[in-house]
DNA sequence: CACCCGATTTGATCTCGATCAAGGACGCCG
DNA sequence: CGGCGTCCTTGATCGAGATCAAATCGGGTG
């Protein structure tokens, strides 16, 4: 929550050897590209918590997330929030089109990005179409995700949404690290509830259900997939 | 709905004198660039409940919206349908990542669109950036007005959900032609619902109680705003 | 004009998920 | 090791919006 407590590394870091390269929007760069972008790029650290960003704040800069979740929101005037996406190392934030964000960005746990002030970023996508195709790509991607959660949204039913949320988390983590049937949960149930469009309450009686069907364990931060196809077929439905 | 309606008209129309020029991608195109892309479109026209292409279908071609309006949406396996969005003249449609779409689209009345091949037009955006940069805003605006319709879907009850509606479809409207506060609603009471993820009941009983309210007055084809601050009051909350 | 058919409105009832209200569980710190 | 705060779970009840059902409107057609 407090800004205090970013870090900022002042030297050394080199893209050549970012986890994240192959993912993110600098997968369309070549080697000497890559060391002109270092200069402009320094990674900060953000404690759990923590606020990268705020809707309607003025857009200064680009992130590209390098370890860690963030939570990217909206808050309504009177305090109903809901959360329009998580954030995971690839993922690029800070396109928009009025000079300002339109969504929130909070760590979840510690979290690293690679920070562009955005000036220089731009000057640096001018004469590169090839890096304007990838952010681009980068957009309608997240466009096509966004319809897809909005279906989510307006059509499901409790049940599935959760199952939906379930397998969608599972197999992004699994394009990042080895996949795996235990699927850490970072962000809290009122975090899964504020995505899912659901209460923290029906969030937690949904996971107990699917834990009481043998269709999933809950484990400490997070849960177990013990029948998939189960958890599949609610999705589906 | 029958393809056979279709009308392809065989020769002969001039971007400099396209009604959407000054909305569509093609603002950012110079008179010489306008001539050239002259000869890669042509318009088609689509008559009402026809389908311009849908979900799933390998995408072959882009859309410019020229008149009309069309639903944009995704249906679940069992029927359930959600509209992601209607597009207006000046909007692009056919952007993705994967070869296919990500949505059906319907013609709501008489649509004509200025329809690209895929691969001329993705070769005449190659050597234009100015165009490639003019695409992503376009994406960008989308993406943002789709976390907005996160937030109503999930978190905005049924009056919210319409008043907003009825708000937020004034005012694209009102930016293609005068302003006025006869609100035409060229979409089925059907088409609200699936939109803001409600029945059509609902959608019916929220016109019917604006109504009582004397905030609107429902007329033939569409509503008018009696008192647009109730209505803004509403949205609001 | 009388009839028909789809779209819309209205009414009655039901239900899923929200809300209200306690209890646990777990980590942290003195 | 005990107290405390936060997060999560569970239970009881409520209510917004869904569902089921029927009436009404309005435009098109013979």
């Amino acid at each position: 929550m407090k800004a205090s407590l970013v870090m900022i590394e002042p030297n050394g870091h080199y893209c050549s050897d970012c986890a994240v390269r192959d993912f993110a929007v600098c997968s369309s760069l070549d080697p000497a590209e890559l060391r002109e972008l270092e200069h402009l790029g320094r990674r900060v650290h953000f404690a759990a918590g923590e606020t990268v960003f705020s809707e309607e704040d003025i857009t200064s800069s680009f992130y590209n997330v390098l370890e860690g979740v963030m939570r990217l929101y909206k808050l309504l005037p009177d305090g109903r929030r809901q959360i329009v996406g998580f954030a995971l190392p690839g993922d690029f934030l800070g396109m928009n089109v009025s000079g300002r964000h339109n969504f929130s960005a909070d760590a979840i746990g510690h979290v690293t990005v690679c920070q562009f002030a955005k000036t220089p970023f731009g000057r640096f996508i001018e004469d590169r179409p090839h890096l304007l195709r990838r952010i681009n790509e980068l957009a309608i991607r997240e466009l096509s995700q966004a319809r897809d959660h909005m279906v989510l949204l307006g059509r499901r039913s409790a049940d599935e949404k959760v199952a939906t949320f379930l397998l969608g988390w599972r197999d992004r983590l699994c394009a990042l690290k080895a996949p795996s049937d235990t699927v850490p949960l970072p962000m809290s149930r009122q975090d899964i509830a504020d995505y899912l469009g659901l209460t923290i309450e029906t969030v937690s009686r949904t996971f107990t259900k699917l834990e009481r069907h043998g269709a999933i364990e809950i484990i400490h931060g997070g849960i177990s997939l013990i029948d998939s196809a189960r958890v599949e077929a609610l999705a589906a439905a």
